[in-house]
DNA sequence: CCAAAGGTAGGAACTTTTTCGTAGGATGCA
DNA sequence: TGCATCCTACGAAAAAGTTCCTACCTTTGG
């Protein structure tokens, strides 16, 4: 039997650190951390403590190699947000996703180049 | 001065509860009890605390002049799913609603009918 | 070689959220 | 009347998530 327990998902903190990793691609505790502090103030070996329970996990993977260890997410950020978004449309819209989008457009948040290229966007898929 | 402390972002547990009453309307926390148990094996007494909390927080508000307490929620469905989707955009897409979109409909999970939906709603706000 | 700086590990403390036991007041009805 | 049932209130325990202190090891530079 193959030892794959799937990531569970993030917590409100780890998400904060997954996005960062989405941005830099892989990463030290120190590089995340100093992102981290750019908005808000927290002590570097709680980013660690955190990065080591998400290790723990599965949602990241590290390379101990070096004395500073380097981290990557475990899955794909595509695959990773499409779940979360799935969640979220499931347990806020029963799964519809045009009824998102009626929300999302109908406050008047999207921009007019935002239109524009979902329009496009579906054009795309159209036919 | 104004009492007026705004809501707080409610937990899982009150969304849940949030859920039910967006679709039930006002109801007694017997009510709201006996849907949440359609999905998960959960107490009545904890129902009840958590409706109290809500009560408290200013997420719910209710009607103690029968014994069974209403509960209603205190801010409109939309108003609040609006809030929620708001924070989803930007924690997890920049704040871009079009690349929420692109997600939405890159992972085939929207239906034809769903997409025509989604046209339709475009079509209306565009021009 | 030594001290300072920077790393990891791990436990404990703390906060927030969730769960439930228990008490006591109505209500229904035989 | 008297008992079973259903309700609210409240406190405390349990669980989940977050933060940080401390210890100890490695690297760096004088």
């Amino acid at each position: 039997m193959e030892e794959k327990t799937k990531p569970s998902d993030p917590t409100k903190s780890e998400l904060e650190i997954l996005q960062v990793l989405w941005e830099t691609g892989p990463a030290t505790v120190r590089a995340v951390n100093d992102e981290l502090q750019k908005k808000k103030d927290v002590n570097y070996t709680t980013t660690l403590k955190l990065m080591q329970i998400m290790a723990e996990k599965g949602i990241l993977t590290r390379d101990e190699r070096q004395m500073k260890h380097v981290y990557s997410v475990a899955e794909e950020e595509e695959k990773t947000k499409a779940h979360l978004l799935d969640k979220f449309v499931d347990s806020m819209y029963q799964g519809s996703p045009s009824k998102l989008v009626m929300q999302l457009l109908g406050n008047g948040k999207a921009s007019k180049e935002e239109l524009d290229e979902i329009k496009n966007i579906l054009k795309g898929l159209g036919d």
